[in-house]
DNA sequence: GCCGTTTTCGGCCCGACTGTTTTCAGTCG
């Protein structure tokens, strides 16, 4: 059983407990709501952690939880999860997927009209609602029946609860509204906050902060969008938009002097948030995005906060960086003032997946600029170093002697770059070499020998098995000249799930070894994820942020990595690229 | 059902908005 199909079941539990009794099971839905966000943040199938005991490890599965997960795992059911879903017609869970359809609405159709089919009750609903069967129930009327309608017809072109933007998408999108709302003179600051602001490696909607004195205007500005499709909400503090790409924008606004909290409020993660409250609950304080009352104070009076910083000084707590704000352990620290200095992009010092167009003859794509180019524009980043990084030579089209004979040169070439820019910036010579489906390398000894070292990475055979294509791993990068594994996971956010492996392998290999992992800094891969960063970054391996280019523009594509660097806690010391140059050579050699 | 820098028992974030209501239920973030 996958991850994904475990929370789905915990939302299923929860959402029953919710139509049979919602005050009784209250705090039991919390619970299972909590389980299930927890698990999906996570990037380790339930099943393995049971098998390797760690289920008590993780945050929100109590004694009860492991020991149905346990049984889950061992029997592919659980007989109270059972029991449960039994209590509820099992057409209405398949409902529940649709954006606006919440456990009670979804049980009062089910019984009411009596459908019984899980795999027809979207058409059932469909089809009673252009008959116009449920305006007249109690409940209902003519605006929800329509509602229905187009929520069932979006659900059905894609628009999920689940449907999320990779970041650059999401960046541009936030960028015209920004744009667009500055225009407005009515709006004083704007800010684009929620997953976007946390650098979560996708983002479902766009959330925007506008402080103002006008709120009423600006709402109205904002439903105006030209880009508009229709607006699904206009209230006094906040509205939500859909535009013509079918994402969803939301607006909140506040008067500057509360704008502090807005952001802080707005910024989230959900998680941070319900923690940071309770915390306050603790010192008798009362959080919203209003401010901040006094519980005890007998008028509530509400002390608003301009900045971020001064609504968590309020609460004696250190300004949390938005990466960090996923209630990891990040709220603690901030209270004891021990929070990590996080990684910063100045303090990034080279970039060692580069791609230039030096004509290699490539087993892969190769880059379309050439070595000079990418090397100004390194010195224009300011930069210490750069290593260039071109996929070997094709195996399949050359011998062995025409493939030394093209490194040959491309070391000679190197080596005449190297003097030339000896004064501005200093070069590294590697390539990024294939690990074969049996684990070799592609590339022989007396090739590897030219290069200050290698970057390996899977290109094929995706489909091995967990622990075949960790072996395949660990055997590439157990060759002295393998110091960085890329793209580790080989993912592509919204196109492939990459393959499964074992990183408590890996990550002990890597300890053992001196081995390095690279966090992909291009945004359509984004792996190492920030949840393996953080691991890797406790147990102290070496961490590169690598551009991957094939053009010089995507050399600025650092941020994104560094987000990801960031989101897992690093730290300029734990990332081997923001070292300077003579303490890379010295890993390098080491 | 979870959890602990007051607590292993007794708490559990806080609010906006819509549609169908006449004071609220449901969904969302």
């Amino acid at each position: 059983m996958t991850n994904t199909e475990i929370t789905r079941l915990l939302r299923q539990i929860a959402a029953a407990y919710s139509i049979t009794d919602e005050k009784k099971y209250r705090f039991q839905i919390i619970a299972y709501q909590k389980a299930a966000d927890n698990i999906e943040s996570i990037h380790t199938e339930i099943t393995d952690l049971y098998r390797e005991g760690k289920l008590k490890t993780l945050p929100g599965i109590g004694a009860s939880m492991q020991n149905y997960l346990q049984e889950l795992c061992e029997t592919g059911q659980v007989k109270h999860f059972e029991e449960v879903l039994a209590t509820i017609p099992e057409a209405v869970y398949p409902l529940l997927d649709i954006p606006s359809f919440g456990p009670k609405k979804a049980y009062k159709l089910v019984t009411a009209f009596q459908l019984a089919s899980p795999e027809n009750v979207m058409q059932d609903v469909m089809s009673l609602a252009k008959k116009g069967k449920i305006a007249p129930l109690a409940g209902f009327g003519e605006k929800s029946q329509s509602d229905i309608i187009r929520a069932l017809e979006e659900y059905a072109l894609g628009k999920t609860k689940t449907a999320r933007m990779v970041l650059p998408y999401a960046n541009e999108l936030a960028e015209k509204i920004v744009a667009y709302l500055k225009k407005s003179p009515d709006v004083l600051h704007v800010s684009p906050l929620g997953s976007l602001r946390r650098k979560r490696e996708t983002v479902g909607d766009i959330d925007m902060a506008v402080a103002t004195n006008h709120p009423a205007e600006v709402l109205t500005y904002f439903t105006q969008y030209p880009g508009l499709e229709r607006v699904i909400e206009k209230g006094d503090r906040t509205s939500s938009i859909i535009v013509s790409s079918g994402k969803q924008i939301d607006l909140m606004v506040q008067p500057p002097e509360a704008f502090g909290s807005l952001l802080q409020h707005f910024t989230g993660s959900k998680a941070h948030n319900v923690h940071l409250r309770e915390y306050a609950l603790t010192k008798r304080l009362s959080l919203s995005e209003y401010g901040i009352r006094k519980k005890d104070d007998p008028e509530k009076k509400l002390t608003q906060y301009a900045t971020e910083e001064a609504f968590y000084q309020a609460l004696e707590l250190d300004w949390i960086p938005p990466e960090i704000r996923e209630d990891t352990g990040e709220i603690e620290l901030a209270r004891d003032k021990t929070l990590p200095k996080l990684l910063e992009l100045k303090d990034m010092k080279g970039d060692f997946h580069i791609h230039p167009s030096y004509p290699i003859e490539p087993s892969h794509d190769m880059g379309r600029d050439s070595m000079e180019t990418m090397l100004d524009k390194a010195i224009s980043l300011n930069y210490e170093y750069l290593g260039f990084s071109e996929h070997h030579p094709s195996t399949g089209n050359h011998t062995k002697e025409q493939i030394m004979n093209i490194l040959i040169k491309r070391k000679e070439y190197i080596d005449k770059l190297k003097e030339k820019y000896n004064k501005n910036i200093r070069i590294f010579s590697l390539l990024e070499i294939d690990i074969q489906p049996n684990g070799n390398l592609a590339m022989d000894d007396d090739a590897l020998a030219l290069l200050d070292g290698a970057i390996v990475s899977i290109h094929s055979g995706f489909s091995m098995d967990k622990q075949q294509i960790t072996d395949r791993i660990l055997k590439g990068l157990s060759h002295p000249k393998a110091k960085i594994l890329a793209h580790p996971t080989g993912r592509l956010l919204n196109q492939r799930a990459g393959y499964e492996v074992d990183w408590e392998r890996i990550f002990a290999f890597c300890e053992e070894h001196h081995k390095a992992l690279e966090i992909n800094a291009s945004p359509l891969r984004l792996d190492l994820s920030d949840i393996l960063v953080r691991e890797a970054v406790k147990r102290k391996i070496p961490l590169f942020i690598d551009t991957d280019s094939h053009a010089v523009d995507q050399m600025e594509l650092m941020e994104y990595g560094v987000s990801v660097a960031r989101r897992g806690w690093a730290t300029k010391d734990d990332i081997v690229n923001a070292l300077p140059y003579n303490e890379v050579v010295e890993w390098f050699n080491k």
